[in-house]
DNA sequence: AAAAAGATTAATGAAAGATTAATTGAATTA
DNA sequence: TAATTCAATTAATCTTTCATTAATCTTTTT
């Protein structure tokens, strides 16, 4: 595994639309290898392993729907969509009984058949990195998780208090931006007031203080403005 | 109170095909909630746990995108899909890039949108249970069988009750990760009140001595927001 | 240099949580 | 039907947490 790429089979017959597919999906970071028929598709897939097969399924020399069903027995685990000019519902049934995870219908839109690949390739891939970045922010060398506000540190972890963890979430989801004490104030305590206003510095002092181990992320005070978050 | 039905949240604003919907997919053996409106569906996901969440993104009262935002930052792994009349490219490329696992146009065909929701929850499903084995799940050094509602350590086996049982299930299958108490007593208790919080409390201290023999098992209080789990 | 804004540290007190004990109520048994 | 058992709930009590407030020091602005 020299490549981070990820790697896709397509298998279409038709010489236009392969080539044309085949080069839109290089050029949008994809590894794709273009099987013009079913049997050279077979050969290939023996020997190779691959994030994601596309398939033509009115190819001329096989039933599309019984070689899914072949592939799927080689590779359980192969995700599958089918390219399609038939529109037939019995065919679509077919198709994500047999396990497939999209049914596209030709004419293709290549932007969007390039935007469904990424959104399924990112589904699928989330397994393997557990729910770790899901809902958790990297700041310099920190972690932030917003659902645990937890702050990962090396894998030492600060458990923050709500306001904290809330600060924290507003600052970062506002990174390298102003965030006026207005916004501020009105977003975590709903109001803009003198003591509410003493309150922010307090929390500030303290997300200075977790986050003083990495020297590059910093929040800067603007004189009666608010306070930008610095980091990267 | 646990069933095993896929929870299904549906937001949809129109009564006929709402009602349709929901009586279709219960039909189906879905476990359906029916959001009327967006408030509404806020206020439940709030409180509830979802596998699936199906959205109509051409309500009145607020733009579709926006929403399937919120719901990301709230519930980052629940996998929404989106009903449509709208066809333009540019919603369905919008859609795509905000994590929406898949996008249906209307008028929709139930039989198909049955197969779609179960071909994608049984993708989903997978990577769930990572250390979990026909119903018993490894936590530290213990062994918890749900069914038989025991736990093992060291075969010294402690016979669990109900509510023991129950609620240290909801933990494990969400082990690491925040327990808000609303989502722990709508699910155990369904209803989310005073006492109800109190009894929480006491089961919480029960599971806590149960698996004191383990001490990188700990059941953390985030204040004011629920518990985690914390293993490994 | 005075005044305002911000930073920092510490003190406080109400609310939340933990723990143990008592009570209730349903199911089981005598 | 009374007695027993067992789990869940409620009560009572103790402990901890954390947002707020206060007090004091530092920086910025004019």
């Amino acid at each position: 595994m020299t490549t981070n790429k990820n790697k896709i089979i397509l298998l279409e017959d038709d010489e236009t639309l392969g080539y044309l597919l085949s080069e839109y999906l290089k050029m949008n970071d994809f590894d794709i290898v273009w099987a013009k028929n079913s049997v050279n598709c077979f050969k290939i897939l023996e020997e190779n392993t691959f994030d994601l097969a596309i398939l033509d399924i009115m190819l001329p020399d096989i039933d599309g729907f019984s070689f899914a069903q072949k592939i799927k027995n080689m590779h359980p685990n192969l995700p599958f969509l089918f390219l399609t000019a038939r529109s037939l519902k019995i065919d679509v049934l077919k198709g994500f009984s047999l396990g497939a995870v999209d049914y596209l219908k030709k004419p293709i839109d290549e932007e969007v058949l390039v935007v469904r690949i990424k959104a399924l390739l990112s589904r699928l891939k989330q397994p393997a990195q557990s729910n770790e970045t899901n809902g958790s922010y990297k700041l310099g060398a920190y972690i932030f998780n917003a659902v645990n506000q937890e702050l990962n540190f090396n894998d030492n972890i600060i458990s923050l208090t709500n306001r904290e963890s809330e600060l924290l979430h507003y600052l970062i989801s506002n990174k390298n931006k102003l965030c006026t004490h207005k916004e501020i104030l009105n977003h975590l305590w709903g109001k803009n007031d003198y003591f509410n206003k003493k309150s922010l510095n307090v929390f500030i002092t303290r997300l200075r203080k977790y986050l003083n181990k990495d020297v590059s992320i910093k929040i800067e005070n603007v004189h009666n403005r608010g306070f930008i978050l610095k980091s990267d």
